[in-house]
DNA sequence: GAGTGGTCTAGACCACTGT
DNA sequence: CAGTGGTCTAGACCACTCC
């Protein structure tokens, strides 16, 4: 036997096979039981093999109708330069900032074509939380949890928790309301409102495979990672004015981040 | 029956355990058959909720030992202030130069805890590569292949493929020969001996499983995402000098950006 | 209803780990 | 050698898709 196990050849079989275009995007495998008769095996062990091809990401089980290979996504771009973008819009006009967010910055689609969810709640700061913003562990904190989906699909493309220090936002009332949202202008706007300006964006990127609930929420097939990242707002103080992780899956999503050298 | 799947109810009581603490990380999961009769079920069907488990990166099944929560592993971080160090670093002596590269940098490790290794080639560009240095498909460019390992493990922590326009860099051999690797002052160094400076460094991050032959190379357990780091590096001129691919274990490495904000 | 994948069973036999 | 996981078989029965 070639690799010595059975459900690794024919693995690598189909493998080839997709690399080198004799299946393309889209093709329909072989029903199971055909594959385990071709190979001269069980449909059990036939199921292994495609369940490693799955978690590669190559194939794409379908119920009922059969196996197919995977299409490659289209990518979701983005890009560092959404926060410089979102800070020269803060003094914009009102009808300007209503037109475009940066999720549509990214996109590239209009307002109309994504549909928002946000929910607040007052807590108290977890050790994640407290340790991210530079607070007490227990203190009040603004949670605001967001979806993003494109209109026409049952599942968001985005997770998004946000926390903010009470304190600092206190003093307009209207930032803890969350039938404010979507807010015209932004986070950096609201932050405006109460006299904040930020100096920089920090973001921790990380990849890792989705939980139970992520997986559940972004309907994200066997075997796509996410990737996540945890973005701080620093403030011209120096302040964590804002901490968000955001959760995005692997397979629609490129984040671009310019990285600008001081001349000689 | 609770979720209508064994399997997931399985798993999901063994998730629950493990998240409440009630099976800390590294503890030994009861044997598979033990399970199996714990949930009055059969051996394959525990195995198909461990399998579960193991893709959402919860345990690490180990043959002939057993199967053991997953602890979290340390994760090393790559800041993109890593760019402007080694720009700072392009002028600076011999010494200092071969005291540390910018992996050195990142990892907080010395030089002697490092284990590199570099092959170039000259190759012709592919589509990929043409596109992104720049090019005429088919131009000849200088290939780098590195693999950097922690000097007492097996496996390396890092794939990385960069290529370089060959017109660039001709003027100094010594940079054609891998026998100068690892180059005090890494590639800005290099790009400098032909009076190259950079302007600007663009990377470009995915999240993906790996292929068979990453998760190969890498050592990767079943169940774990690389990052994917695509890194173009622009000169003064606005010519992508060197173009490079970075894969990275997901689960060992966190990427960090700061992007600056102009003041009001 | 025909075709296809999903769940589950029961068990043989092999490979690896540690005593 | 005992304990444990890995591979593979053979087949029953269920669930979903599409005609």
């Amino acid at each position: 036997m070639a690799t010595g196990k059975k459900f690794e050849r024919i693995a690598g079989e189909l493998r080839a096979q997709i690399r080198s275009g004799e299946l393309s995007p889209g093709a329909k495998l072989s029903a199971e039981t055909k594959l385990a008769e071709e190979h001269a095996t069980s449909v059990p062990t036939v199921r292994q093999a495609l369940a490693l091809l799955q978690s590669e990401g190559m194939i794409e089980k379908e119920h009922g109708r059969g196996n197919f290979v995977r299409r490659p996504r289209r990518m979701v771009t983005r890009s560092n330069d959404r926060h410089q973008w979102e800070k020269d819009r803060v003094t914009a006009d009102l009808d300007v900032r209503s037109s475009a967010g940066s999720t549509e910055h990214d996109t590239g689609l209009d307002v109309d074509a994504l549909v928002f969810s946000a929910k607040y709640t007052r807590v108290r700061a977890d050790a994640e939380v407290a340790d991210a913003l530079g607070l007490e562990q227990g203190a009040p904190v603004l949670e605001r949890i967001y979806r993003t989906w494109h209109r026409d699909e049952r599942s968001p493309f985005n997770l998004v928790r946000s926390y903010m220090p009470i304190d600092l936002i206190t003093s307009n009332p209207a930032l803890l309301d969350e039938a404010n949202e979507p807010w015209p202008g932004g986070t950096q706007n609201q932050l405006h409102t109460v006299g904040i300006e930020l100096d920089r964006v920090v973001e921790r990127v990380t990849a890792r495979p989705p939980t139970a609930e992520e997986s559940d929420e972004l309907d994200l097939s066997v075997g796509i990672a996410v990737m996540v990242i945890e973005k701080s707002s620093i403030d011209t103080n120096g302040r964590v004015a804002d901490w968000s992780e955001i959760v995005l899956p692997g397979d629609r999503t490129a984040s671009v981040f310019t990285t600008k050298l001081e001349r000689w």
